[in-house]
RNA sequence: GGGCGAUUGGCUCAGGGGGAGAGCGCUUCCCUGACACGGAAGAGGUCACAGGUUCAAAUCCUGUAUCGCCCA
């Protein structure tokens, strides 16, 4: 390869988009389906169509895209599936939204009208999402790319509907469920937020039937006595033992309310006397069926009161509580008011205070289902990441409830069953039936309302991979192996798909779950587009460039802890960037024309190439360790640490001298692009673009493939040789470098100017420090400044000098006519101050007899050993002090 | 109300029973032929608080406070 001009700073734009056509181009992104490599599959969480990349996204498709990236260059069929999710309520508002612009509602459109409409807008918007995803650098196979509506995927969805139903796990109902009077839709239980909200007690008389007086109830919904059909007491509370099984009138209506006992009232709220409205509130009916009230519906769908209101019928839900307490209030029914805070439901698509409504829905029975899923994890064969979250898990799955999976929405899967106008049989199979296998009859309806979008989502991790047929897809890649997300939706959807999993395919669907943090702002607030509070992912690639915005989101993606987005660490990133662009422009720029280094072990021929080689090999092993326990942020800044602190600091400077001398020059040169391309393989999962610009320039012979050799992204991950692990060389390089900082502190404590070159003379305490230090003298003085450096055992203590103390070795630095007493007299005495502290503690512990009879030997045997070389340091240091005042 | 997590230098966070760490920011010096998105050196913390266990606690236990999340 010929030496190409190297811009002296990184360029993110142009190798970005360069790299990653040149990949997809390759088709690198595409695993085979072969018994020669072992499978590794990561399903993404497919994101809404609607969606556009926010800092949620970016985090965990870097997750994933680490992971992936390292399994594929560690030799696995690696495939990671991506795909969008049809997001029923969301995009049906969308393009609902878009028709009310010019005046239009869906209803005017009609059904087929409307879908083709929302068809057009997937079309056309529904691609945005999944071009930012490439941006951020995502090696997902596009080539498999699926979307929930897909019409494979609709099979796979009728399959799982029909079979639930036949086995009797899914059945139609008349429940009361959580409705959203803007969405028009039914939700599930999960799909209701609670917040708390500054509300009121408001305090009602109910008079007794047949008495005097009347009844006090507390409510936070006055608005829904409309519907009560009674009143219940706990059974125990003396208050009102005797007017069970009296009645109570409702106010305004008239309706007579049987006065009930049941447990369930908890006498300490409110007056002890609960108003029970079974029609809309869950626990009000709860009791209602146990009591066998009547249930009275009092809202339309869209949150006004129905005709059961009477003359508050047709007001919306909030005017009518308005106006209903103000009838009260004028009638002297109102006693008082409390302000109460108490959590309301919101709906988790548009935020509008959700309803307990009365409807007929289906539903899934979710306990036989759960079992297995809980099994299954309890049994080990699915890890959470953190593993915290299993409780969590747990929890949820073993108080589960039924799963309402209707909606009444247009956009989605339209549920497979078909109603008998004749004979009202409800008919569930894949296609439409002609005649009804009851009666006989023609006359079929199919059901109008759709699918809730999870439970199409529940079933992603294999009906992606093509099933209900056995395809080889399926039959490779399944179970896949690790989903990352986020945990708001752990029970909507990683609980499901455990299940479905179970259900369907009597397997675990994945072995690891990441739970990854949730992003927050600086202020530690959740991010949140309609807060304002959203940072946006691609603002920041274009400012930092994709590699650093990935590698900084990825040093701030820790295990346990919320990440307060931090902007900072992009910038560092950025800056890490370069310095391995600047390192790798050195590298480079000191090979010879045409020099092509043999990838084999360089020949190794002085300290810091053992050094460097050993620090590589446990990088390896540490950046190894962290990945296969998913902790990114470790591995990151392991690297990070190696490349910059390491590599650059110290191998590098050293380098420098050695590639001046001849018979050191070829040796350095292969060292420096050895540990340089092994480098950029660690960090290519972080960060694909700038290792691959690089790892093209390197001149290195390649092992492998004619494939494994065309891109670092497929070129071989790679591993520790324990061998080259050299403790001896680390421990003599620490010597050396000890010294080195020593002596540029004097420097930098005593403003010697760096121009200025200085004479060191090192006294060693050992044969073999004199050994070290005198064999490598040229690194110390291309390091530390120096013009002439003298080791021995014995030296001449030179009077106007500075000192510093390293281990056993003592260091001069002489400043004949330079040198300020005052300033090294007062370095000293500051470091004699330090070494007092250190020795005052050491010797207390030292003199406690419980440490000395009860610590482990080793620990006393350590801290001796401390305490002989701070008295040792201190003794110097008193001696140099005397001699400077002398 | 129940549960979980957090509280470490100015900021963002690692660490997790035996010498307080990183990045950014700050101070000083330096545009030395990879890099000023840089180099060298440095200042800065009684690890929220109170008890307890231990020879030894930032680290384990209990409680308190503050913040956050989940469930009701």
């Amino acid at each position: 390869m010929s030496k190409e001009e190297l811009a002296k700073a990184y360029q993110p734009g142009t190798a970005e988009s360069k790299w990653y056509s040149f990949w997809q181009e390759q088709k690198f992104f595409t695993p085979t389906v072969t018994a020669d490599k072992e499978p590794f599959a990561i399903v993404i969480p497919p994101p809404n169509v609607t969606g556009s990349l926010h800092m949620g996204h970016a985090l965990n498709n870097t997750i994933q895209d680490v992971i992936i990236r390292r399994k594929r260059m560690q030799g696995y069929s690696a495939l990671w599936l991506p795909g969008t999710d049809h997001a029923g309520i969301a995009t049906q508002n969308k393009v609902e939204q878009q028709l009310a612009e010019v005046g239009k509602t869906r209803q005017d459109l009609g059904r087929e009208e409307f879908i083709k409409k929302v068809w057009q807008w997937k079309e056309k918007y529904g691609n945005t999402i999944i071009n930012q995803l490439k941006r951020l650098g995502c090696s997902c196979d596009w080539s498999r790319e699926r979307f929930t509506m897909d019409s494979g995927y609709s099979k796979s969805v009728k399959t799982v509907f029909v079979r639930l139903y036949n086995d009797g796990l899914i059945y139609r109902g008349h429940r009361l469920i959580n409705w959203c009077p803007r969405c028009h839709t039914a939700l599930s239980d999960i799909e209701v937020e609670h917040q708390d909200i500054a509300g009121h007690l408001w305090y009602i008389r109910y008079p007794l039937k047949d008495l005097d007086g009347y009844l006090l109830i507390a409510t936070t919904r006055p608005e829904t006595m409309l519907g009560d059909t009674a009143i219940a007491v706990n059974p125990d509370d003396k208050r009102y033992q005797h007017l069970i099984g009296k009645a109570a009138i409702l106010p305004i209506i008239g309706r007579e309310l049987p006065i009930i006992a049941d447990s369930y009232v908890d006498p300490a709220f409110g007056t002890g006397a609960l108003k029970i409205t079974p029609a809309h509130d869950p626990n009000d009916f709860e009791l209602g069926r146990r009591h066998d009230l009547d249930s009275i519906n009092i809202l339309e769908p869209d949150g006004r009161i129905n005709a059961n209101g009477k003359e508050f019928a047709g007001m919306d839900r909030f005017a009518a509580r308005k106006a209903i307490v103000a009838r009260l209030e004028a009638e002297d029914l109102l006693e008082k008011i409390e302000d109460h805070d108490h959590a309301v439901g919101h709906c988790y698509r548009c935020h509008m205070i959700i309803e307990p409504y009365l409807s007929d829905q289906w539903f899934v029975s979710m306990k036989p289902l759960a079992r297995p899923a809980v099994d299954i994890v309890k049994s080990g064969q699915i890890k959470f990441v953190p593993g915290k979250w299993e409780r969590l898990y747990y929890d949820w799955m073993e108080n589960i409830h039924d799963w309402c999976i209707s909606r009444q929405i247009w956009w989605g899967h339209q549920i497979p069953a078909w109603y008998c106008d004749d004979c009202d049989e409800i008919i569930v199979r894949m296609e439409a039936p002609d005649t009804c296998p009851s009666c006989g009859g023609a006359d079929l309806t199919q059901e109008t309302d759709v699918l809730d979008t999870w439970f199409s989502s529940a079933l992603w991790p294999f009906a992606t991979l093509g099933w209900p047929d056995e395809t080889d897809d399926l039959k490779y890649f399944y179970p896949t192996s690790v989903l990352s997300t986020a945990r708001d939706i752990l029970y909507l959807w990683i609980a499901r798909m455990i299940t479905t999993g179970m259900k369907f395919r009597g397997e675990i669907p994945f072995h690891t779950v990441i739970i990854h943090p949730t992003v927050l702002n600086h202020e530690g607030k959740r991010m949140s587009k309609s807060l304002g509070t959203g940072v946006d992912p691609l603002g920041l690639i274009e400012r930092y460039g994709t590699d650093a915005t990935r590698f900084g989101l990825m040093i701030q993606d820790t295990p346990m802890q919320d990440m307060k987005f931090n902007e900072d660490k992009l910038a560092m990133s950025r800056n890490f960037a370069n310095k391995i662009w600047n390192a790798a422009r050195f590298v480079l720029l000191n090979l010879d024309e045409n020099r092509v280094i043999d990838k084999k072990s360089p020949p190794l021929n002085n300290l810091a190439d053992e050094w460097i080689v050993s620090r590589l090999q446990r990088v390896i092993r540490d950046v190894d360790e962290a990945l296969d326990g998913y902790n990114l942020s470790k591995a990151g800044k392991r690297l990070y640490e190696f490349f910059w602190s390491e590599y650059c600091d110290w191998y590098l400077e050293i380098a420098k001298g050695e590639l001046a001398q001849a018979e050191k020059r070829e040796t350095a040169q292969a060292v420096l692009v050895n540990i340089l391309d092994s480098a950029l393989k660690l960090l290519h999962p972080f960060m694909p673009f700038i290792t691959e610009e690089i790892w093209q320039k390197l001149p290195l012979t390649r092992e492998g493939t004619e494939e494994d050799r065309a891109s670092i992204m497929v070129s071989s991950w790679p591993e520790a040789d324990e061998a080259l692990i050299n403790e001896k060389a680390e421990s003599r390089m620490a010597i050396l470098q000890s010294v080195i900082s020593a002596a540029r502190t004097i420097r930098s404590e005593l403003r010697i100017s760096p121009a200025l070159k200085v004479e060191i003379i090192i006294k060693a305490a050992t044969n073999e420090q004199q050994l070290i230090l005198t064999e490598h003298q040229d690194i110390i003085k291309s390091l530390a400044g120096a013009i002439k450096v003298t080791v021995a055992l014995e030296v001449v203590k030179p009077e106007q000098a500075a000192m510093a103390l390293v281990g056993g070795v003592e260091i001069y630095i002489p400043l004949a006519g330079l040198i300020d007493i005052a300033s090294e007299t007062a370095r000293l005495t500051k470091d004699l101050a330090r070494i007092e502290k250190k020795l005052g503690s050491v010797e207390k512990k030292l003199g406690n007899p419980g440490f000395i009879n009860q610590a482990p030997a080793e620990i006393i045997k350590k801290d001796k050993a401390k305490r002989q070389e701070l008295l040792d340091k201190k003794e110097k240091l008193t001696g140099r002090l005397v001699m400077l005042k002398g």
